[in-house]
DNA sequence: TTGTAGGCGTTATCAC
DNA sequence: GTGATAACGCCTACAA
């Protein structure tokens, strides 16, 4: 029967008493709607896919919950793809999906400017963690961050500064990358180890770099990179921030990495993933988006991992 | 038409030429089945749903690598749901996907038994790391590796072993726990310290306790519990292994968390996730399950943070 | 082996 | 404000 269709759908076209009647016999007998049924004539599936490099990386969890929580709020399903990191993974996934969800939110996405604009003109899509002039993006501003971090290093005295970059691929580090050096002036100097897997033994590793570099401030990709270079920096006697400071892009608050506190960017990777997610229902429903290119701020979170250096090495 | 139908959904029906030429005329045209379409007539949508209880820990990254790999080599698509562990937060999203779903994978859940074997009874349904009679099970045997590793240490002449316990409301953690003190026997004791967030800062925060209570071991839930405690215990001077054993349960891999290399179990997470979903397959397709409850291997692997104790402190 | 017809559960369109 | 009816795209008898 269409009324009760309409009661659930449109409950604003239906006489409230016979709404409610509808309602209490939808709670009687257990009724759901069908949602291929749904799917079939509206085109909509309530389907929304957010596709992220991967899930090793603690980084992606709060912004997936993020994004999952909004898409609950409007009713729709948030399914979570993995890439591995592969481009063309990433591309099969994408025309895999397309056609049985309604949208995409692409996080730090390894594709070509050129093959996402494609893609996001024939689908909605919002992109995270990257910029793509043309298509709809959201991204933390640890550049930002990241400039004023170099300024206090610089008012601390470093000038040699060793940056721990990230994984191979991500457009995000390249432009922290650039946000670094920029910043750090014609009087500074940034060495780049990497990159490197966004891991604690990578971090370790990448210590024996540094001390050979002679740097007296290290940057990393993210907080697993930096305990383990303050691990390995403990266990070779160097003592952080007295010889060497430490501080970390990404903040990986989940992992409870805060022992020793160490100076990071703190920010709201949940906020993210939720501006995606209304970023992307607007989308769908045909609205433009609020705005096209959203910036989440990183704001400096000073740690017991740096200071002014000791001794010029 | 139907030919055409037929030739994609079961190939076998139709004559070798016609079928060559429909799949051309598919190629030619980019035609794509309409999955609501055919989960209206055939009532399978082609989606699985694995239920986790967080992406925070990154230990479930691998499990559900391999149930996706698993779930496209058999053209269906995996979707992942968190529950942040909350029983409530669980059943609500079980019974908000089921008839969207063919079926569960359910990762440590936290319901009662009852529940989830109600549950099951209407839905195809796999439960992975936890066993609930009566349902399709599968899990790491973490607690025959835990009896392993205790065989070790009593041979090492450990006595006092202390449990970095996990998560609240794990089911698997009380059965490592069970293990733990079952195989350390009459002669040893378990000092249980927890339930614990499974964080390097909650490993780092036990070490009081550990050291308070004059354990000469420690066994933590997984791998940055473990890590966390020996950062801090090298950060009170306390030498491992020489003075103080660890080692960990899960291992997170992944991560890179392997330098110092602490002493744990390894074994197969992605294998655990594509295990789950073959078994889940067979239950939708109708088939019983090849085994209902199927046990990983975890494998003692021998790290650098265990050995004999110099002192008995 | 292939074509035809009916129906899956929902929504939109149209009369009432 | 409400009830009928025709799609939506696919699958599955059944008939040819």
């Amino acid at each position: 029967m269409s009324t009760a269709s309409r009661a659930l759908s449109r409950p604003d076209l239906v006489a409230s008493e016979t709404r409610s009647r509808v309602l209490e016999a939808v709670q009687r007998l257990g009724f759901h709607v069908n949602p291929a049924a749904r799917a079939l004539t509206s085109g909509k599936t309530g389907l929304v896919a957010m596709c992220v490099p991967t899930l090793s990386n603690p980084f992606f969890a709060p912004i997936i919950a993020g994004a999952q929580q909004a898409a609950e709020a409007a009713d729709r399903h948030l399914t979570v793809v993995v890439t591995e990191g592969s481009a063309r993974r990433e591309a099969e996934v994408l025309t895999r999906l397309s056609g049985q969800v309604d949208g995409f939110i692409i996080v730090a996405p390894r594709g070509g400017d050129a093959d996402l604009l494609e893609f996001g003109a024939t689908t909605p899509a919002v992109i995270a963690e990257r910029v793509v002039p043309g298509l709809t993006s959201v991204i933390i501003d640890t550049p930002a961050g990241l400039r004023d971090l170099t300024g206090m290093l610089k008012a601390d005295g470093h000038r040699r500064v060793a940056y721990l970059s990230g994984p191979e691929g991500s457009w995000m580090d390249r432009l922290r990358c650039d946000a670094l050096r920029e910043s750090l002036g014609p009087n500074g100097e940034l060495i780049v180890i990497g990159p490197l897997p966004p891991t604690f033994r990578a971090g370790a590793e990448a210590v024996q770099g540094i001390l050979d570099r002679r740097a007296t401030a290290v940057v990393a990709y993210n907080s697993l990179l930096a305990l383990g270079a303050v691990y390995q920096l403990h266990n070779v006697g160097v003592r952080v921030p007295e010889q060497i400071s430490v501080a970390s892009a990404d903040d990986l608050a989940a992992l409870g990495l805060g022992a020793p506190e160490i100076t990071t960017l703190r920010f709201d990777p949940a906020g993210l993933g939720a501006a995606a997610m209304e970023a992307l229902m607007r989308l769908i429903d045909g609205r433009p988006p609020a705005v096209p290119h959203t910036r989440i701020p990183a704001a400096l979170q000073l740690g017991s991992t740096t200071g002014r250096p000791a001794t010029d090495v």
